[in-house]
DNA sequence: TTGATATCTTGACAGTGACAAGATATGGAT
DNA sequence: ATCCATATCTTGTCACTGTCAAGATATCAA
């Protein structure tokens, strides 16, 4: 805990906090373990008896970029009553927190992480499934939520993906897009549900 | 062209080759500047007179991979008739295309590629967006086609990118849900234009 | 107090991207 | 046909990386 200690207490987490600041400042191709290790202020090996590869140090800062994911979802979902605009703004919400994070949210969805098979991760991206599951179940029923769930999820996802890899161009307009999307899918499934 | 040629003839097309070769055999880790040269039987610092550095040569691999892209999926769209169908049998496709090609589908849509500002990618990735694009016009008109592009791309961008990192358990049918997801999509644009 | 264990350091190794310098082939100008 | 500028490829080198092994130090239970 001290300034002094030969041990440093919660190198752990540290490597993680680490791990997500260099992601924040200096994109993907800087993460690596040495590179955690520097910013931790340990010597270059010490990461070693956390994290036994490189993916699993991935997969643990994928795994707290979920965390911090279902809570920022939870807060914009919380500013609205109705279930279906709940469910428009975790839309909104989910594309912001990727565009706000580019190199986190990639980790979060990159084969590294995946292949870590890390009990953690899978569990921190099960929570992120659930959130938005139950979401739609609130908005369009419990009877086919998990491909009405699956089709919101590849809305934005997908959405999300192309905004960080500059697929659209800005004079897309591509917040009002999304909405549009979100609203379209939304009355969609309404409609579906009313066999209109 | 022949064996005993110092100069190798076509090693910059050979190594994109190559590079697919490996991407398909042995995933995107395996992806470096000496395994292609190796695979295209050069020394290490060959590609170094084609390709400025790693980021280019990805950028090539992504860019033929597209040209291979908007090729399967114009032969899909050829086995259909009406518009709309065809734009479904596309989005099928598109799903089919990156599951066939995890590897090479992850690099035409990561940073490498796009970081290196190559024309060909460019270009290439382009010619996908217009074929998408027309077959969105095709289908619903040309009032509102890029929002309508936009949202269909999105829909089948993040299936395949979540197909693709094992998001999606299979016990979902995610076959059926991708089916689903694009008739619910294609009704609810379709609604819109009758202002139903 | 002591000994087992967890944690960190130092040192090493192969593999990588990138650069520089030299060798060889190509092709146009004369 | 000769010659030379240039394109292409090779060899050698460097810093950096992930990973392993061995040793040093701290922690904690007995």
């Amino acid at each position: 805990m001290s300034e002094k200690t030969y041990h440093h207490g919660g190198l752990r987490t540290a490597l993680i906090d680490a791990g997500r600041r260099i992601l924040e400042q200096d994109g993907l191709e800087a993460l690596t373990l040495r590179a955690c290790a520097r910013e931790a202020g340990v010597s270059h090996a010490a990461p070693q008896h956390h994290f036994r590869n490189l993916g699993e140090l991935i997969a643990a800062i994928a795994a707290s970029g979920f965390d911090d994911f279902v809570v920022s979802l939870d807060a914009s979902a919380a500013e609205v009553e109705e279930a279906d605009a709940k469910l428009q703004v975790m839309g909104i919400a989910y594309v912001a927190f990727a565009i706000a994070h580019p190199a986190l949210y990639r980790i979060m969805f990159g084969i590294e992480a995946m292949q870590s098979e890390s009990d953690a991760f899978r569990t921190a991206r099960g929570q992120a499934w659930n959130q938005l599951h139950g979401g739609v179940v609130a908005a369009h029923g419990a009877s086919n939520a998990e491909s009405d769930a699956v089709l919101i999820w590849s809305l934005v996802h997908g959405h999300a993906m192309l905004r960080i890899s500059s697929c659209m161009p800005t004079e897309f307009a591509p917040d009002e897009m999304l909405r549009h999307a979100l609203a379209t899918v939304s009355s969609g499934l309404a409609r579906d549900r009313r066999e209109c």
